[in-house]
DNA sequence: GAAAAAAGTGAAACACTATTCACTAAAATA
DNA sequence: TATTTTAGTGAATAGTGTTTCACTTTTTTC
């Protein structure tokens, strides 16, 4: 009597649990946490307030997965240009400049990594998220101390310096918004300002 | 027949005021906004809760005056290092050092200077905190900059990046906390970190 | 097609907290 | 001291947003 799912079923409420993260996603990189209501995913999703609760057992874990599928992708990202061709200063200089060009797309979503969520549980997920970041960063560091181009530091430090330093300058601007030429400016000036930091050279 | 306050009274009640503004920034201390209800506030500081509402309109305008004041004491002290005696390099040093040093005693405070609040009009206050401690940056970076000390960069995401830079790296260690030990090489580190990026030298 | 199981609904229950307000206590006036 | 004005109380109110649940609809099994 055993119940089982037709492949089509299957199917739709994969769909629709796909459809629930992306709303989700969507309204925290719209208007940060402080939008994504379960109401406003539900109504975005075309589900009912209750259907969202079949698919996540609460909202932190609902954020959580939002949040660290997000982060992957962009380690991923992140992960090939570091472990690339090219020296450990020109792979530091194209890390940060991609990370800082995709953050500029979506300043809420990016924000939303930095910000205090209201929930206990979210806030933990958040910071194996910074961690996650530092730690691509860190592996280039490792490697031009190694190879003695860049000097003695602090990897540990260094590295979540310059995820910080990127997130302060990018993340301000949020407020302003929608100043696009002055983007290729600002990313630039960030990609030096890290460069400088890392290798010791003007 | 004007009701008049006499001066016993009136410094008593000035009194009260300074007794919420001090309970309320040692909750956002010990526990950040999240532990910082107008309850726990009234507690504290031996006030009924509504009492709180005849020193102060709302619980936002509670807690900007508490931001401020705290920013306002902090960037004093920066100022004073930033226009003292030196080599622009110095005093960048000692007021990267000065500012790590103290936000170290009292991390959640300096947490809740960059976490999002819940109430959009703290977060208005919030960004001008920022704001105030980049622009003491700014003066250092300027200076060095005139005199030839510092390469040429741009002052404003120099100034965001390094106030970026030490909020992350010395944020991240509240998870852990009790670590006094090494607090001193961290604090080193950052200065180090800043040093270079700002300067171009190893 | 009827019975059983699961998916989906959305209004109501619940939890949390800022804010109010009817009231009491204390202080200033006369 | 009696009266008026202000300070202070804290339970009730109100707004917001998550979670539940009795119920309907859809899907699967026989």
């Amino acid at each position: 009597m055993a119940y089982q799912r037709s492949a089509l079923m299957q199917e739709r409420l994969a769909e629709n649990r796909q459809r629930i993260l992306a709303s989700a996603r969507q309204l925290v990189a719209r208007g940060g946490f402080r939008a994504a209501s379960i109401n406003a995913v539900a109504e975005v999703s075309g589900l009912s307030t209750g259907a969202i609760y079949r698919y996540f057992p609460s909202k932190s874990a609902l954020f959580i997965e939002v949040l660290s599928s997000a982060v992957r992708h962009e380690c991923d990202i992140l992960l090939a240009i570091v472990d690339g061709d090219g020296s450990a200063g020109e792979r530091l200089r194209a890390a940060v400049e991609s990370f800082a060009r995709r953050a500029l797309q979506g300043p809420h979503l990016a924000y939303a990594f930095i910000a205090e969520p209201a929930d206990p549980e979210v806030e933990a997920a958040r910071i194996l998220c910074r961690r996650e970041f530092s730690d691509v960063f860190k592996r280039v560091l490792r490697q031009g101390i190694a190879s003695g181009e860049f000097p003695k530091q602090s990897v540990d430090v260094s590295a979540a310096c310059v995820v910080g330093a990127f997130t302060e300058a990018l993340v301000r601007p949020t407020e302003h918004s929608a100043r696009r030429r002055q983007d290729k400016a600002l990313v630039g000036a960030i990609v030096d300002f890290c460069e400088r930091a890392v290798t010791g050279t003007a």
